[in-house]
DNA sequence: CTCAAATAGTTGAGCTGGAAACAATCGTAG
DNA sequence: CTACGATTGTTTCCAGCTCAACTATTTGAG
């Protein structure tokens, strides 16, 4: 079925064959996939959508567990107007609160919460789980990294050069 | 700004560094990043959204230039609900037919028509440039193969054990 | 000091895609 | 031949996102 869909997508042997193409198809496809594994895992487990996690992890690795919202927005590939209501539905799970700061009280951080780090542990498993299945089973340690070097060029290319 | 947001996403030089995760990071980031380029690029060109492209592109490619909704919507990695509607923009815009099969009732193909394949060439050029800005410029075409490699085997371990 | 421009975040309208229920058709066991 | 289950596509409803407009604050030029 999925080798198919492949097939269809870059029609192999096709006359014009286009490398780049080829890679930003593998991309899209590769990410949809895993993306779907995620959800699938996590909802099946009755547990929060993927964003939220997201949104938790990243907390949780910034210092004091916070994050202006402009950053966060950046970390998470989304726009300020979508963070602003994702973090307000994280909120109103008593997940997340928000604090100001003193110094330019235009800004607003986005402060993880202890239920939302008992949120996390019960969600990083399920995530871990998922990711090591569609990451471990054909690809070595050396070879992730090295995946993830080429994807923070292009993504580096891609944003760089406006 | 974007080296940041790796950075915070990432938290560099963390306990709990976990490469799954980080290449996981990657592709998202990576995703984001040249979809976001590659919208921007049409949408300033006035020309349709990215789906627009992938459908026309797909379809372009499949033998006599139709394919039914069911594979179409696994090409594109979309629900069969979504590529109703999508197909159904396609069609008013008059770039598209639906045409019926005869042994099988049931299925529907989506139908290239010369003003899509009119347009299809006239938004190529532009999804080509954005493509080589990001994946020329820091990787060999020998790297870009293995990039893609290794996504399919991803994609390929996370639809299969379901 | 003052005011225009820049920056941070929120809000509202509109669009897109997903999930689930539905309709139509096919195939197959009996 | 019939009926039930599987498959194909559509439709309905809804959640989440983007875009553009807006508010509040800060910054900088004069």
């Amino acid at each position: 079925m999925s080798e198919q869909a492949t097939a269809i997508a870059r029609n192999n042997g096709a006359a014009d064959f286009d490398p780049h193409r080829e890679a930003w198809i593998a991309i899209t496809q590769a990410h949809a996939a895993v993306t779907g594994r995620l959800q699938e895992a996590l909802t099946s487990a009755e547990l929060p959508p993927l964003p939220w996690f997201e949104v938790l992890a990243t907390l949780d690795r910034a210092p004091e567990q916070r994050l202006k919202m402009g950053e966060l927005a950046e970390a998470l590939v989304i726009t300020r107007g979508g963070l602003t209501k994702l973090v307000d539905r994280l909120i109103k799970a008593g997940l997340l609160e928000r604090t100001f700061c003193e110094t330019d009280r235009r800004v607003s951080y986005a402060t993880l919460l202890p239920a939302g780090v008992e949120l996390l542990e019960e969600m990083r498993p399920v995530v871990r789980g998922e990711l090591a299945v569609a990451f471990s089973a054909n690809l070595t340690v050396e070879q992730a990294e090295e995946l993830r070097t080429m994807l923070e060029r292009i993504r580096g290319a891609a944003c760089g050069t406006s």
